[in-house]
DNA sequence: AATAAAAACCGATTGCAGATCGGTTTTTAT
DNA sequence: ATAAAAACCGATCTGCAATCGGTTTTTATT
């Protein structure tokens, strides 16, 4: 799971931005860094080709979206970058918490709180096994 | 940060091991995956240049050693591939969540513990702020 | 159906980095 | 001084993102 700086570009613009097709991106990005519609273009395709994006012609272009929220993606970038190093949780437990060296009170506090929601989901699971929600991507992501 | 296969496998190679010169590396992963020393040297060197190995002459050859402890490393492996995805704390907070969807109960405990650590290291921080200590490597980081 | 515009698709090129290894230089030990 | 060992250099190969020109396909309009 290698992304190149466009594509990451891409991505973050349309966890923003919800949908777009190609025309819209390259108008967003034009401005701020250059380039061709037709990169645009392939670079969505790559990022469709790769999963990240779904896509669906509504009248005449594709209109893309993420294919997952990104607190999930997030989640799989770190479960990719660390598997070839980390076999076991215990390992990525412990180097989340060396990352988090310099996390503060407020953001501790916040990690216990959803450990709790984490395990209230899990016990929440056992009796319901919601038929997989597809991603809501409201636009209110953007929760700095 | 991007590491390629040789090179994570000679990483972690040296996580187990310690401490090895080109000679003993090579000589561990013929068997394996073939590859001539020169291929090993190179890997080394690359390696080194990037700053995750050390190495020192001892007698004849390098002595190549991990630059820091492996749960640092994955500490920055996480930094890293999620930077230009999770601008703040709080996403990251809660994309290691998310990750961690399946965590079973005593890993949220194990977890939760961490974070116990992690307060109490940094309330004696404030007091002391040691010397930066290099790290010990003695060989029992395989808990894996 | 013809046509023009738009979008998708294809293919080529460039740039970069890891892997690989042959060959040369440097170092070490005898 | 010399031989063996190790380091270093340079070249090639491969894979992939970025880039974009050109062609085909699709869509809409007359």
């Amino acid at each position: 799971m290698n992304l190149g700086e466009l594509e990451k570009l891409v991505l973050n613009y349309l966890w923003s931005n919800g949908t777009a097709d190609a025309k819209q991106v390259h108008e967003h990005f034009k401005k701020s860094r250059g380039g061709s519609l037709n990169t645009i273009q392939s670079t969505l395709d790559r990022l469709h080709k790769k999963k990240f994006l779904n896509r669906e012609k509504l009248g005449h272009a594709y209109q893309y979206q993420a294919a997952m929220e990104k607190k999930a993606f997030i989640g799989e970038l770190i479960r990719a970058a660390t598997q070839d190093f980390s076999p076991d949780h215990d390992h990525l437990l412990s180097a989340f918490v060396s990352l988090s060296a310099d996390l503060d009170e407020a953001h501790l506090d916040r990690l216990e709180a959803l450990i709790q929601d984490s395990r209230q989901k899990k016990s929440q699971d056992v009796q319901q096994k919601p038929t997989q929600r597809l991603h809501s991507q409201n636009k209110q992501d953007g929760n700095g």
